[in-house]
DNA sequence: CGGTATAGTGGGCATGTGCCCACACTAGTG
DNA sequence: CACTAGTGTGGGCACATGCCCACTATACCG
């Protein structure tokens, strides 16, 4: 039998193909040939690893969710320790683009994509808010430090962040936001903000 | 020839039935077929009327944007007397279904409908922005009677209601958000508006 | 080295969607 | 009462998408 890592690789290049596609040219581009020829393999492939479409997209969000969890953590050690003490913004955009394009975009555009998360992911996660609860996990460090005015919730902070994200990319015909037009809307968002 | 009144109607019954829809099923359900269903006619009425299924698309949206642009005229007449002093939240709350099904909603489900509303909205007009320069003229009268910060910058408000109400009603599955979550939303992003 | 199980390939089908087109219907006009 | 122009109808085509399936290629095992 063929080894399980070369399996293993092909699940990833199949991921690595689809957030290529879903980066360049949108969630609606993300079909199931797009993304066995952006790999390079023969469309079967998908159907061989994964029961269906659905279930492939659903593996995915959660494979985004995975990589962008410690990323996620990280910023809020760091900003326990202050190490991050002025990237604020730019630490958000980063996780902007992960979540809404990840995560929103895909749930937007597929209409049975939830129902299937639902079924996926364990019990008690709430599937769309689940880059929410990540970015307020992050806020809520942020604001225990001073840096968030403290009447602002950071979970509605995090819904809202991640709903203006996802207008910003998909409202930019696939260019890339301005980093000024990033900074100004969290600084918003966010509101009085200290460096 | 039959008359030009009744071209109107079909027309008209076209555009509800789409809204329908878009209310009912989603951005992705609204198929031409489907709508062409829903106004209980035949699939070819649709052809017979406009150029194809996005420069219908288009037209309804800028229906959408016609009907409207009187609303959001009357709120900020009514902020300039203050008639609907305690009405901010719920005044946003009807713009957002607005905004964020008719336009953030069928613009973001099909790709190639921004670049029609480009060609048929008169030049100069901002067309993803369209809902939010109406929203932000209302939150600038807002702002001018010191119910919004002085310094929250109009526009981007509008952007991230806009942006934050696409996700609210598109991360439901078609059910209505409560009141509560609006609200919520509305005071986090305007911030200390008084009532 | 032959056998076998598994991964990979691509032809093809069912379905849905937008669109075209020939035909039928209707309402004004001479 | 024909005639005609414009509207409404639905069959059908071309294309895309997801999926199934028979076939091939490959790696391990006796």
């Amino acid at each position: 039998m063929p080894t399980g890592v070369a399996l293993r690789e092909v699940r990833r290049q199949l991921f690595d193909a689809a957030e290529r596609i879903l980066l360049r040219d949108g969630a609606n581009a993300l079909t199931s040939r797009a993304v066995t020829t952006e790999a390079g393999c023969a469309k079967g492939v998908l159907h061989r690893h994964f029961a269906d479409f659905d279930a492939f997209l659903a593996e995915l969000v959660i494979d985004r969710i995975d990589r962008m969890d410690p990323q996620a953590a990280a910023l809020r050690d760091a900003a326990g320790t202050g190490t991050v003490a002025g990237n604020l913004t730019e630490a958000l955009t980063a996780l902007f683009e992960s979540v809404a394009i990840a995560i929103v975009g895909l749930i937007t555009a597929r209409d049975g994509l939830r129902a299937r998360l639902r079924e996926t992911i364990p019990a008690g996660v709430p599937v769309l808010t689940e880059g929410a609860t990540m970015i307020a996990g992050y806020l809520t460090a942020e604001r225990d430090l001073g840096r968030i005015a403290p009447d602002r919730d950071p979970d509605i902070l995090a819904f809202t962040l991640i709903g203006t994200a996802h207008l910003l990319y998909a409202g930019t015909d696939g260019d890339r936001p301005e980093d000024g037009a990033v900074e100004e809307i969290v600084t918003t968002i966010v509101g009085d903000a200290v460096r």
